[in-house]
DNA sequence: TATTTTACTGCAACTGTGTTGCAATAGCAA
DNA sequence: TTGCTATTGCAACACAGTTGCAGTAAAATA
């Protein structure tokens, strides 16, 4: 069930998806727009717009949910199949546009794989 | 600063870790020896251990913590540069002993990569 | 063995992320 | 304009994990 209707929290929220390049944190999100909507509604509109398919979610390096709209997952392809980026000096995170493979293993099947990577980003180099 | 004194804690967590096959998380962990060990002391004593390199810590499906005594990661391998593998069904987790190939990422430095694969395990198929 | 040092432990209180219940509010269709 | 109900804010809660500190107990030293 995703939204419904288009209300003030949601418009803020995609606006602030629009306004940003990678992924942004639930906390950063609440650090920024907690004086106009509360959090609990941030954590609802968020899980929303992930059934809608605008953004998709997935854990950063402590365990903490990020968000990003990205680009380059669309369609079936969307739950979020490709790594995830956190820089460990800056902290930005963002979506690789590439693909991982994962080799068959004996005796399990695979549905979903998520890819954390650490390391440094182009700025912090 | 590894262990440096072998106290009680230390016993039953260790044997904790020889009992068992694949992963425990933090919360299981306390579950089975809250009543022989505070809390606070199974988390000092985990992170002395993995300081140590008897154990690995990586992040499970909730971005809880996990603990486990691998055995295919020995010496300089050792910091948990192979998947982990989680039921959904059952919730076991477990080392896979595989290699998972990252490609090179233009203009970043990769310093670490965490791989989560869910699905089904041999158990629950 | 007795003493001393200090690593380790338990407790209580706290932090941070995320959730729940419920009454009030506000989109939006009719 | 009205009525339905999705959405919101608030307060309280849940849970994993952390911190400060005083007391305890390994283990080194005498």
């Amino acid at each position: 069930m995703g939204i419904s209707r288009r209300t003030k929290s949601v418009d803020l929220i995609t606006k602030e998806f629009e306004s940003i390049s990678g992924a942004i944190s639930t906390t950063e999100l609440i650090d920024r727009l907690s004086e106009q909507i509360n959090k609990t509604t941030i954590y609802r509109v968020l899980e929303k717009l992930e059934d809608d398919g605008y953004v998709h979610s997935f854990l950063g390096k402590q365990g903490i949910t990020w968000y990003a709209k990205c680009d380059n997952c669309t369609g079936h392809y969307h739950h979020d199949e490709h790594p995830h980026f956190q820089c460990t000096e800056c902290g930005k995170v963002d979506c690789l546009p590439i693909t991982v493979q994962i080799p068959k293993i004996e005796n399990r099947t695979i549905d979903k794989t998520n890819v954390l990577i650490l390391g440094k980003c182009n700025m912090c180099l």
